[in-house]
DNA sequence: TCCTGTTTATAAAGCC
DNA sequence: GGCTTTATAAACAGGA
C-alpha cells in the first residue's frame, strides 16, 4: 500500500490537478509542459544530492520550471518507504505514466497520483535513505514512529525498538545528534495518536510499550502520519469536510478542527466545482488521476461520487469519481 | 548511571 | 498577525 508524507508544498499538487482538469475541460489533449521533457538525457546527471541543486542545463535538460518541479518532488513529495524492512528508499517520479497504481506497495500515493496524468515517460531517481547519511528523511517523526510500529508487525513495540528501526532504516539518524530521540519521546508522549501500554511485571526491560491508538489509526496512511483532512476554504461559500472534531494533540501542541459542511457541488457553477475539487485534493494524501477518473482515499471528506462527477462532466466521457 | 517518560518552552514554516 | 504543525531543547522524575 502506498504512502506519502504530508507535503509542505501541497499547493503544487493542486496546481497540477488544475492543469490536468483544465486540459480535460478544454477538451484538448494534454500537452507536455516543456519539449525538454521528451529528452531524458539530462537525467543521467541528475541527482538530488548534486552539489548543483539547479541540476544540469542546456539542450535536453529540464527547464527551470521543471527543475523547480523536481526539487519539489525531492523535498516535498518523495515517496515513502514501505512500512517494512525494505523501507527507506524513496523514488522520485518525474512526469508520469499510468503504470503505477495506488495499490502498489512500494511506491507512494503521490506516485500513483501524479504519474497517471497523461504526459511523458518517467525516469526515476532513487533516494536510499537507508545508506545516505546526509539527507534527512522527509518524513515527520510521527510518521517514522508509525513506520517502525508497522514494520515490527507487533501490536506494540518499545521505545528502543523504535530507535533501532529508525536508525537501521534511515542512516541519517545514526549519525545525527541524539536529540532526535528526545523528539521521538516527546511525540510519543504528546501525540494522542500514540498510546502507552505498560509492561507487565513478568516482562523484562525498561519502559513500556507503545502502539497506535486505534481511535486514531486512520491518521496513518500506510505509515505516514496524516492529520485529519482539513479542507480549507478556497472559495467563498464552500467548506470542506473534517470527519473528526477531536483534537489530535494535547496540551501546548493542541490542534483544532473547524466545523465543516458537505458542499453541494451540484449547485455550484462549473468553475467553482473544479476549484472545489482541486482544493479538496490539495488536502488529500493521494489520488489517482487517469483520463477517466480521479480516485481519492475513502477517508476523503466527500462521500458522494455524484458530486465529484459533476465537477468535471466535460468533455465526455471524462468523469471524476470518488470512492 | 543510563534510559524512559513527562512537561514546558521555543522556533520555523506554512496557512488563513 | 495569529494559528497550526512540526521539530528541537531542556529540566525533571522514576525505574532498571
Amino acid at each position: 500500500m502506498p504512502v506519502l508524507p504530508m507535503p509542505r508544498a501541497k499547493r503544487f499538487k493542486a496546481d497540477r490537478l488544475e492543469m490536468y482538469l483544465e486540459n480535460q475541460i478544454q477538451g484538448s489533449t494534454p500537452a507536455p509542459i516543456d519539449d525538454s521533457l521528451t529528452s531524458l538525457d539530462w537525467l543521467q546527471n541528475f541527482s538530488i544530492f548534486s552539489s548543483h541543486p539547479e541540476g544540469p542545463s542546456g539542450p535536453g535538460c529540464p527547464s527551470s520550471q521543471e527543475k523547480l518541479f523536481l526539487r519539489r518532488l525531492g523535498t516535498d513529495f518523495p515517496s515513502s518507504p514501505a512500512a517494512g524492512d525494505t523501507a527507506a528508499t524513496g523514488m522520485l517520479r518525474y512526469l508520469g505514466s499510468p503504470v503505477i497504481s495506488g495499490s502498489d506497495s512500494t511506491v507512494g500515493p503521490l506516485l500513483s497520483w501524479y504519474p497517471c496524468i497523461p504526459m511523458q515517460p518517467i525516469p526515476l531517481v532513487e533516494v536510499d535513505y537507508k545508506t545516505n547519511l546526509k539527507v534527512k528523511p522527509p518524513y515527520s517523526q510521527a510518521s517514522l514512529i508509525c513506520m517502525a510500529m508497522q514494520a515490527s508487525k507487533q501490536p506494540k513495540i518499545t521505545l528502543s525498538t523504535i530507535y533501532k528501526w529508525i536508525t537501521e532504516n534511515f542512516c541519517y539518524y545514526t549519525h545525527a545528534e541524539p536529540s532526535w530521540k528526545n523528539s521521538i519521546r516527546h511525540i510519543l508522549s504528546h501525540n494522542k495518536c500514540f498510546r502507552k501500554v505498560p509492561k507487565q511485571k513478568e516482562e523484562p526491560g525498561k519502559g513500556g510499550f507503545w502502539q497506535i491508538d486505534p481511535e486514531y489509526a486512520d491518521m496513518f496512511v500506510n505509515g505516514i502520519f496524516k492529520p485529519k483532512i482539513r479542507i480549507q476554504k478556497r472559495n467563498k461559500g464552500f467548506q470542506g469536510v473534517s470527519p473528526d472534531p477531536k483534537p489530535l494533540l494535547s496540551k501546548n501542541n493542541r490542534s483544532t478542527t473547524k466545523s465543516t459542511k458537505t458542499p453541494l457541488l451540484a449547485t455550484k457553477p462549473d468553475s467553482m466545482r473544479r476549484d472545489i475539487l482541486a482544493a479538496a485534493l490539495d488536502d488529500v494524501l493521494w489520488a489517482e488521476v487517469t483520463v477517466d477518473t480521479v480516485t481519492v482515499p475513502p477517508t476523503f471528506g466527500f462521500g458522494l461520487s455524484e458530486d465529484i462527477t459533476a465537477t468535471c462532466d466535460h468533455p465526455p466521457p471524462t468523469t471524476l469519481t470518488v470512492l
